[in-house]
DNA sequence: CCCTGTGAACCCCTTCACAGCT
DNA sequence: AGCTGTGAAGGGGTTCACAGGG
């Protein structure tokens, strides 16, 4: 498997793929062709065939696609087929929120440690974990073998946290600090920027 | 102004942009050429002349282009220039904390009703928002006057609240709901899919 | 000189259309 | 017949490279 072609936006819709697949096998069916899994994704059937294609060859000509067989496939490509544990950084309102978010933990993804400088959250329990000084990082993260993080605090000192994850083994960070954030060397960076959808959303309803 | 030549792509840059342009203005910046835009927003100043050129010429040979200018321009074009009010659907873990999430204050969006199915909920005030029925769409929401709404609960019966709200004349929908919605004729909706942004990240670390 | 604005080239992704198979 | 997988064409967005101008 080559990763580097892959497309941006075959790996984006991989996830719905494997959701689409996943209310399928809870519904029993056992097979499905392109143009109804096109169908259920919004999306073409050349699509969905090409998307498909980039991995191998699973489709069967007479039955379509097996059902469970490609939503492990999929599981399997996105990494999400085991439980992987993740490191935040903030624990303000949103910080908070996600701790409580129930769509991670049914995507077989868990927040860990969580870390901040307030003195006032350091060494309390949320939602069942533990909140640790960011100045004991390099200390804490190592027992949890996180490969990913969350980055829910204040822009302020951003870039050296980044790369001290970096050095920590972090290899990918979701963040949602509106503030352009430089990624370390073969580290991925996602941004949520949610007032950016909105004025995104403002232009386009003014066509 | 042609709105249906100017670059999804380019959209989502604007409010970059216009934070960039901000910080500037803070800093007592009068003029930037597109080189040093570029590299305070990441990308190539060949992009940064090319997103402005959409909209108009505002650039100055001598001095590049004018921030305070610039950033009212950009303003404008976006519609964030003047307060925007929003209804949200929703009230749980999530949308309380949107209630509160300083963001949107900042970026001139103000969360205006809200609406619930739970009883509990309704008739209460969270973060200084009374929580309406949503059987009561019809007579609450057009006192409003929201052209945007968020979707921040459950995913049953979705499509129908998108076709009620679209009927009561929102053209926009931010939407945390991690299920396919058509958008109904007219109506932009953008998708917020946490989940899917933590596999798209474990798969490119897998790289 | 070194800037902006922009035609043209380029690249990535999507869609078409069909060969090959059942 | 109707499906999958895939070369080839098409389209949208980015980058190149240069004309035009202070």
């Amino acid at each position: 498997m080559d990763f580097s072609k892959v497309p941006l936006q075959t790996v984006e819709r991989l996830s719905r793929y494997r959701r689409v697949l996943a209310d399928l096998q809870e519904d029993g069916v056992e097979s499905v062709f392109s143009h109804r899994l096109a169908e259920l994704m919004g999306v073409t059937p050349a699509q969905v065939r090409r998307d498909l294609s980039i991995f191998g060859s699973f489709g069967n000509v007479a039955r379509g696609y097996d059902v469970v067989e490609l939503h492990g496939t999929i599981g399997r490509l996105l990494g999400t087929d085991k439980l992987q544990t993740l490191a935040m950084i903030g624990l303000g309102n949103l910080g908070r929120t996600l701790l409580t978010y129930r769509g991670f933990q049914e995507r077989g993804f868990h927040i860990g440690p969580v870390f901040d400088r307030d003195s006032e959250k350091i060494g309390k329990v949320y939602a069942g974990r533990r909140c640790y000084s960011i100045d004991d990082l390099e200390t804490v993260l190592p027992d949890f073998k996180c490969k990913m993080a969350i980055l829910a605090c204040g822009s302020s000192g951003l870039d050296a946290i980044v790369a001290r994850l970096a050095d920590l083994g972090i290899r990918s960070i979701l963040n949602f600090v509106p503030c352009r954030v430089i990624p370390p060397q073969g580290v991925f960076i996602e941004n949520v920027d949610l007032s950016a959808k909105l004025e995104k959303l403002s232009f386009l309803s003014k066509a």
